[in-house]
DNA sequence: CATGGGATTGACT
DNA sequence: GTCAATCCCATGC
C-alpha cells in the first residue's frame, strides 16, 4: 500500500481498508472495522487545528497516528489526505491470522474472537504503542499491504460511528459485512 | 500553572 | 445495565 493510497478522500480510503492485512513482527490480521476522521468535523482530534498532538494528521498520508486514549490504550490510525489536510482513519476491528499465540500471550485471553474485536484489544495484541507515532505504514515496522485474495471484494457495511459524543450521526464507520470479528453490531441507520 | 475531557475496556450489579 | 482506571494535552486563568 504506497502513498498514493492514501492521499485520496478518507471515506474512500476507510472503504477501501476493510480486507487489507495489517502487520507488526509475527502478528498480522484482516481489517474489518474502520472509521473515518475529518478536520471539518468536530469529532475529529484535527478540529482544533496544528497542535503538537495533530502534527502527524496533518503530515503526509501513509503514516500511522498511534495516541493515548482514556490514558490507557493506544488506538491505530493511517493518515490520509494531502499533508495540509487532518485525515485519518482509525482501525477499529482485526480477524487475527498470524501470531495468534503471541497475541493471546499479550492480552492474557484465549478466545481468538476476544483478541483484536477493538481499537484498544487489537494495538495491546499486535504490540503497538505510541512510539510507533508518525511511522511509515508502507515501511514499517507497522505495514499494511493488500487483502488476501479471499477477501477481494469483501462486502461492506456502513452505519454510524461508535463511541463519541460529538458528530456522532455521520456514517462514517465501516465493517465486513457479517464478520464476527467487529467491537460492536452494525447498528441500523435510524 | 490548574483543570477537564476523552475515537475504551473490563469488572461488577 | 453502570462505573472507575489513568494520562496526555488543549484550554483558560
Amino acid at each position: 500500500m504506497n502513498a498514493a493510497f492514501y492521499d485520496r478522500p478518507v471515506l474512500e480510503v476507510a472503504r477501501d481498508l476493510i480486507g487489507c492485512v495489517v502487520r507488526h513482527g509475527e502478528c498480522t490480521g484482516v481489517v474489518v472495522e474502520s472509521e473515518a476522521y475529518h478536520d471539518s468535523e468536530p469529532a475529529c482530534h484535527a478540529f482544533v487545528g496544528l497542535t503538537p498532538r495533530t502534527a502527524t494528521l496533518f503530515g503526509p498520508p501513509g503514516r500511522a497516528y498511534v495516541y493515548r486514549s482514556y490514558g490507557i490504550h493506544a488506538m491505530l490510525n493511517a493518515v490520509c489526505e494531502p499533508e495540509g489536510v487532518g485525515a485519518a482513519v482509525l482501525i477499529r476491528a482485526l480477524e487475527p491470522l498470524e501470531g495468534i499465540e503471541l497475541m493471546r500471550a499479550r492480552r492474557g485471553l484465549e478466545p481468538v474472537r476476544s483478541l483484536c474485536s477493538g481499537p484498544g484489544k487489537l494495538t495491546q495484541a499486535l504490540g503497538i504503542g505510541l512510539e510507533q507515532n508518525g511511522v511509515d505504514l508502507a515501511r514499517g515496522p507497522i505495514r499494511i499491504s493488500d487483502p488476501p485474495v479471499a477477501w477481494r471484494d469483501v462486502a461492506v457495511s456502513v452505519d454510524r460511528r461508535i463511541g463519541i459524543t460529538k458528530a456522532s450521526e455521520l456514517p462514517w464507520r465501516f465493517s465486513a459485512t457479517g464478520s464476527r470479528f467487529l467491537s460492536r453490531p452494525v447498528r441500523l441507520a435510524a
